[in-house]
DNA sequence: TCGACATATATCGAACTGATATAGTCATTC
DNA sequence: GAATGACTATATCAGTTCGATATATGTCGA
C-alpha cells in the first residue's frame, strides 16, 4: 500500500488520538480550531462513523462517561493495535499531494470583470483572514491555554518539535502573504483603474 | 444568497469558460495543470455532469466537433445568460474559507514518533514540491506557451492583472516555505536527535 | 423568557473524488 | 512486431466526505 493518496478520516482520527483520549466532539475541534485546523479538515459527519468503524476494527476503545448537567460522553482511546497501525500507515504511505483551495484567489483571477471596490474588499478580506490565522497558529497563544486538548504536546506540556516546526512554517506563509499584499495591492488597483479608464 | 459557502463545480466551470470556449477535458486541465490548479480543484467526474446540467439550464452551449485521428469533442461556450449568472454569483457570494490540506504537515506533527530519516525525507519532499510549484506558477513559463488554454489572458495574450497578482502571491508563498525550511530544517533534525539520545 | 451559544452524539441527502470503461492515436521499448 | 504506457476525449459509478439537521441539555446575557 505505497500508493499516493490523501489520508482518510479514519487515519486522521487515529492521529488525533495519538495525543491522548478524546471524544468525537473534541476530535472535531482539533480539526476546526486546534493544531490540525490549518492543514487538515474533518467534519462530524465523517468522524463519528469513522470512530464506530475503528472500534469495530479494534483500533480504539471507548468508555461511556456520565456527566453532570451535560450529555454523556464517549471517550475514545487508541489501542496498542491502533497505535501500531497508525505508525505503520505513516511509514508506508507516500503522502498525498498538498491541496490548497481558495475561493478568494479564484475570484481575484477575474478582477478585470469586477467592480474595483469588490476587488479591494476581497484582498482586504484575504489579508484579514491571514492576519487572524497568523495569531491563531501560535502554539503558545494564550487564548488556547484553557483548551484542554492535550495533543501535539509532550509530557511536560511543551509543544513537540514537529508541531513547532509546522506552526512556524504556517506563520511564515501567512507573513509572506501579508507582505505580498502590502507590496502589491496598490499596484494592482492602480493598473485596474487605468484599464477601466482606457475602456471608457 | 449571501451565505458563506465554497464554490461548486458548476460555478467553477462557468469561470473556466470565461476565458473562451473549451472542452470538458480542457477544463479539467485548467484545474490540473493550468492557471487554477494551485487554488482550486475539480475532477472529470464532477465536470462532465456539471456541463450537462449547465447546458440544461441554458448557461452554456456546445458544438460537437469531429477530429481526425481523435475522438469527437464537445466544445462548450458560455451563453450571455451564463456569463451574467457567473458575474452575479461573484458579486453576491461571500467567498468560502480557504482550505489547505497537507498530509506531509500532518505527518510532520508526529516527527518525534518517526524515524529521523523519514522526517528528513518528508521535509525534502515538501521542499521539492514547492520548488516545482514555484516554477510551475510563473504565468510566463515557457513550458506553457504551447498549451493553447486561452484563459486568464486578455486580447493581446497577456496575462490579466488579476492572474498576475494571484500568481505572484503563490510564488511568494512558495518562496517563504522554501526559506523557512532552509532556515529551520537542520535545527529540527538536531533537536529530534538530541531527544532520541536522551531516551536511549 | 427569548435567543444565542456550547457540549455531545447521530444520521442522511447532496456533492465530489477517484477509479474504471471505452476508444482511438502515438511513441517507446523489449 | 508486439507490448506498454501516455495522451486525447467522454461517460459513469461506488465510495467517501461535507454540511445540514435532529435531539437533548445547560449557561449566559439581553
Amino acid at each position: 500500500m505505497d500508493t499516493e493518496q490523501n489520508m482518510d478520516v479514519r487515519t486522521l482520527c487515529l492521529g488525533a488520538l495519538m495525543g491522548g483520549e478524546a471524544t468525537g466532539y473534541e476530535i472535531r475541534k482539533m480539526f476546526e480550531d486546534g493544531t490540525f485546523s490549518h492543514f487538515q479538515i474533518a467534519s462530524l459527519g465523517s468522524i463519528y462513523p469513522a470512530l464506530t468503524k475503528l472500534t469495530q476494527d479494534g483500533m480504539v476503545t471507548f468508555v461511556e462517561r456520565e456527566q453532570e448537567n451535560r450529555p454523556d460522553k464517549k471517550v475514545y482511546q487508541l489501542t496498542s493495535e491502533g497505535r501500531r497501525t497508525f505508525l505503520r500507515t505513516l511509514l508506508q504511505t507516500r503522502p498525498g499531494e498538498d491541496r490548497y483551495r481558495s475561493d478568494i484567489l479564484f475570484m481575484l483571477t477575474f478582477a478585470e470583470e469586477l467592480p474595483i471596490e469588490l476587488t479591494e474588499a476581497l484582498i482586504d478580506e484575504f489579508a484579514a483572514r491571514h492576519e487572524m490565522m497568523k495569531i491563531d497558529i501560535d502554539p503558545d497563544n494564550p487564548q488556547k491555554d484553557e483548551c484542554p486538548l492535550a495533543h501535539g504536546r509532550d509530557e511536560d506540556g511543551q509543544p513537540t518539535p514537529g508541531c513547532l516546526f509546522v506552526a512556524g512554517l504556517g506563520q511564515a506563509m501567512c507573513e509572506a502573504t501579508l507582505n505580498f499584499i502590502r507590496q502589491n495591492k496598490a499596484g494592482l488597483i492602480e493598473e485596474l483603474r487605468t484599464r477601466k479608464d482606457k475602456k471608457a
